[in-house]
DNA sequence: GGGTGTGAAGCTATTCACAGCA
DNA sequence: TGCTGTGAATAGCTTCACACCC
């Protein structure tokens, strides 16, 4: 369920404020969501509560952390050291919450044997290797948009079966492997539409247009 | 509708291929979705395909792109200029699509005046003035999660209405106020969960569970 | 024939509302 | 009494399947 990351934030932030017991409706008011969505979510993992009191905050977030499978180590791997595989291999984020930035990849000679967040980077040839050596989990694809598509296969015939991609492309994945997508300008442009019909609206319309509507408003 | 932006690069790639005709079912491939699905989507924006033949790919595009806003200009402030202010403010898929990057802010005084992409980093102070001069219609928080809330309710109280959200933390907003958020980790813990059910499924189990579900599978 | 546009069916997710327990 | 856990109701989304048009 993807809104388990959502609640270990919320219980994180409460833990931090020393709250140790907490009710659905002030737990979905710090997530951000519907008490009894939460609650349904919730007894999914089991019956983690106590009727008239609450979920004991460390406890519920030990059982997410389980769930979520945060209480192992992951080893993750970017291909792709550009401005964007930069900022991810530096993201303080990661490590806390059980994933390790174990390799740095990118097909640009140049960069290779550069070090950056500790890692040295090494070249698109030994992907692979990598993958094998270093029992990566997870990949990361930060690359531009035309290369996309064959990191991912090569991931995978490495053996990955889960893969976050942020090239601006679409990719392509067998049945099996776990492909999801962080892509900046559709985030942005979902914005656009938005605001687009929050200030448009009236302003938007043709003259016919117009015309039949005030026709409509008087009845 | 959140597929348009998906359904606008894949017209632009068969573009790019001199695609000028399209069916729904070749459309759909390309984006990655259900063909039915994909028809619908289109409906809604008007009936703009031909029966017996299917979609004009330039004609689409541009209906698409009108009715996302990217046919007009918007002005984007990034707030946080750190590894991944850095990036995004590098990032060269924005302008393409009618996002310009108008400012950039961070509160530490070190980064005031420094350029980043062309443009200098101005200091948090100038938070408010910044979004009335340049017109901003959208903001990006790029900052650690303990400023995100204030940098976000700054950002509202000078008239934004549509923010894309980068920081790890839950961010309220009032009614009227588009919030997206783009979550890194949150990413990483959606692939680990399914990682560990696709992995763990049969080793995970206890020796109680195991017996169960031996005794079930025996019928 | 070929392929869009769309009512209807099916499915999933959300919300309501309350029984049942601390 | 207060709050969880959950059946029932609702809403939203996806897919099917085909009438209709090029």
């Amino acid at each position: 369920m993807a809104r388990l990351p959502l609640y270990l934030r919320a219980l994180t932030s409460l833990a931090e404020r020393d709250v140790t017991t907490v009710s659905s409706e002030e737990l979905a008011e710090t997530a951000g969501v519907n008490s009894a969505k939460l609650r349904k979510d919730l007894s999914y993992l089991g019956s983690y509560g106590t009727r008239g009191v609450g979920y004991e905050v460390e406890f519920l977030r030990h059982q997410i952390s389980r769930e979520i499978g945060l209480t192992q180590d992951w080893a993750v791997v970017i291909v792709g050291i550009g401005n964007l595989g930069h900022a991810l291999a530096n993201y303080g984020g990661f490590a806390s919450r059980g994933f390790r930035i174990a390799a740095l990849i990118d097909a640009d000679p140049q960069r290779t044997g550069e070090e950056v967040a500790g890692l040295k980077v090494r070249h698109g040839d030994e992907l692979e290797k990598v993958v094998t050596e270093l029992n990566i989990a997870i990949g990361v694809i930060a690359t531009p948009a035309r290369a996309a598509q064959s990191v991912c296969d090569r991931l995978v015939a490495a053996g990955i079966t889960s893969i976050l991609n942020f090239a601006p492309a679409v990719v392509q994945v067998p049945e099996g492997v776990d492909l999801r997508k962080v892509d900046l300008s559709t985030e942005l442009q979902i914005l656009a539409y938005h605001e687009q019909r929050k200030n448009g609206s009236a302003l938007a319309l043709t003259a016919e247009q117009a015309v039949e509507l005030a026709k409509a408003v008087r009845g």
